[in-house]
DNA sequence: ACGGACATGTAACACGTTACATGATTAA
DNA sequence: TTAATCATGTAACGTGTTACATGTCCGT
């Protein structure tokens, strides 16, 4: 399957009409989605308008006074079909980058003082982003799903799972990054 | 400073020369960077040649038999400070993908008896992977080090928690699902 | 005899990001 | 007046994957 720009669009679009910038929004607005989807405007609207060729999606236009025209998409039935076809591959293996996990992994490398500072700051980062996901968050009915509610869920639990772990097990990164002062880092 | 290729051939070399063939291995074999890290041939091979040019590593040829010369790899001593510098950058964001949860989000449209298929293995999945964090891996004693304990311990806490989530939440999926029965679905 | 580990490398291709272009309205 | 939200789209660019090319040795 591959979980493309493409297939994206048409699996939020199965939950409704939404237009590219909608499509977008829902990344940054919708409960836990952000954390594993993304897309920039750069791949969603050649993304739908590919989809509208293949006659997967089709668009109302509704014309607005300054902005470009408002243009909505639905999916057809075949493009119901085809989501739903794609839903039936077995899914390939998690892939999860992190930048601060590497950093970690060169923890000795990493002055003491800096260390224990980028670890603070992702603590907070981790508790902000558990505290929304904890959050009742105003959610339009029609949009909630079970799926989308278990997806929350499993932020949660991976958002306290890190934070546990980072807070029990920060000490044997920083007792390494001890040996070196900062001032003597380079 | 961003994780790509060039990054990362730069800090397993770090750790010790290598060619790239054993960077590559070091993915699949070496306790679990494999989960946050990969990069392919294609891409190890050009980057370690830019590297060259750049004055950031240097190799010593090792002729061999009927195999190309294999190419040893170290950091030159800009090499270590350029990576060092590379560590002082905060990190971005994590960056989680997952065709599994992109599936989940649209559990209502799979058929249950796939669904529970679905779930099955990855749980069998995840359970095998947190198997191979936990034991103890013969590891090569001078390519450990604080950072790599630390993050298989962190890819353990992950799995574990994950497992533990999904056995407890999965009836909620498959609630939603079982309304479509499996020879109704298409 | 056959596949897998060892070993390096190139080229075509896919995919996505960033920056740019355009422009009205509204809140601070 | 400055920034943000709404709204769509294109083009350059970067980065990485896949497939191909080549060839030996070793275990089963």
């Amino acid at each position: 399957m591959a979980i493309d720009v493409r297939t994206i669009c048409l699996g939020l679009l199965s939950r409704g009409p939404a237009t590219g910038y909608e499509i977008k929004k829902s990344f940054e607005d919708e409960g836990a989605i952000g954390y594993f989807l993304e897309a920039s405007f750069g791949a969603i609207y050649p993304a739908l308008g590919r989809l509208t060729e293949e006659g997967l999606v089709d668009l109302k236009v509704e014309q607005q006074d300054g902005k470009p025209d408002r243009k909505v998409y639905s999916l057809t039935e075949s493009g119901r079909a085809a989501f739903k076809d794609s839903l039936r591959v077995s899914p390939g293996p998690d892939r999860f980058r992190s930048e601060f996990l590497f950093l970690l992994l060169f923890a000795d490398l990493i002055p003491h003082d800096h260390l224990r500072h980028l670890i603070d700051e992702r603590l907070e980062d981790y508790r902000q982003k558990l505290h929304e996901l904890e959050s009742e968050c105003v959610q339009i009915p029609a949009k909630t799903s079970a799926g989308l509610e278990f997806i929350r869920g499993q932020g949660a639990a991976y958002f306290r799972a890190m934070i546990e772990y980072i807070e029990n097990n920060r000490h044997l990164l920083e007792a390494q990054s001890e040996r070196i002062p900062a001032h003597a880092a380079e």
